[in-house]
DNA sequence: TTGTTCATGTAATGGGTTACATGATTAG
DNA sequence: CTAATCATGTAACCCATTACATGAACAA
């Protein structure tokens, strides 16, 4: 069992759910696509931890909705038993960043403003889901009993970091531009 | 050629060393085993953006120095041009945050606590090595033409990254206690 | 008519970890 | 005596992405 097969827990514990809608719903906070989502899925079925019906939609393809069953409950409470294991970041603007001597400020300038821009549209994405879980369930976002409560720090998460990221970029832009004009004057 | 093969690049840019020390000073900021640098090692040097001289050394073993080629270096150079790709993160703890409404808040408390101390660590080295480099070369971290420049803002990056998850884990601590003593009254 | 959403799957390949393998030196 | 550091490599396996495959409805 790895991590994804739980994260498929997880979501699964909430509601029943697709496959197809189980990607949608894990896409914030863990990359995975359909490709292999579905095999675990057929597995996790196999070994006992979840079962599916075969739903028949009429204007769109059938879908197989997944249950999760007691033993499934059983091996999620387990899980969430052990500590976490430390996260793993693999950013490859690290490694341009290690290498910036190499170039000159504009190519410099453009890799974190670059960046800048792709997380300036996902800010602002979870900026909205978290305003709207506080409309919708604002008197149950801090009691933790509430699955909501989950929601709500994961999202204050990914609007906290996404910020942290972007004061950085612009950050190093600002240093960028000070090396440029004093460091090196025409 | 992958983005590991560019990262090696990268450190070799800097100074000729052997895969034992590349793995070493990777560590940080790009997780990778001496079992996948080695065989990339092969692979970059019989491509030609690499070389290497057996270097024999008394009480210890020998080694292999690979130095970048002039194809090496052009290589770096246009991987440099290009935008970086979104940066990976996989977090467990994100995973159990989500299932947190299924366990009590003993056990939620132990997660965010475990994580606490493991970057508690984490960001004393931070902090310790950013110390270091400002005492080196305190003069010429702002110059962004020379090497230092890159280790100063990606230390930067990892002491603020570091504190931004530690005042997450506390946050919702606090939210743990409140909840627990304001929602369940004994 | 071209692309997107919904919906599921398999196959091939690439990226990464764990385990196997060796061997000397040094610190606890 | 056991573990860690230095040093290199291979083999097996797991995890993840890309590409292949199908097909209907709907929007630009």
């Amino acid at each position: 069992m790895n991590t994804l097969s739980y994260g498929l827990l997880g979501l699964l514990a909430r509601k029943s759910c697709s496959g197809y809608e189980l990607m949608l719903q894990l896409q914030p906070f863990w990359q995975a696509k359909h490709s292999q989502i579905y095999p675990l899925l057929a597995n996790l079925e196999g070994e006992g931890y979840l079962q599916y019906t075969r739903v028949e939609q009429t204007e769109k393809p059938d879908k197989k909705m997944y249950t999760i069953t007691q033993k499934g409950r059983d091996a999620l409470q387990a899980w969430l038993a052990e500590p976490a294991s430390a996260p793993i970041t693999r950013d490859e603007l690290f490694l341009k960043t290690y290498c910036l001597w190499l170039t000159d400020a504009q190519a410099a300038i453009a890799l974190f403003s670059h960046r800048i821009s792709e997380y300036e549209g996902k800010l602002a994405t979870y900026q909205e889901m978290l305003a709207d879980l506080k409309a919708k369930h604002g008197n149950t976002v801090e009691d933790f009993s509430s699955p909501f409560f989950g929601d709500f720090v994961l999202l204050h998460r990914a609007v906290r970091s996404s910020k942290d990221q972007l004061e950085w970029c612009q950050w190093v832009i600002g240093l960028l531009h000070d090396s440029k004009s004093s460091g090196r004057p025409t």
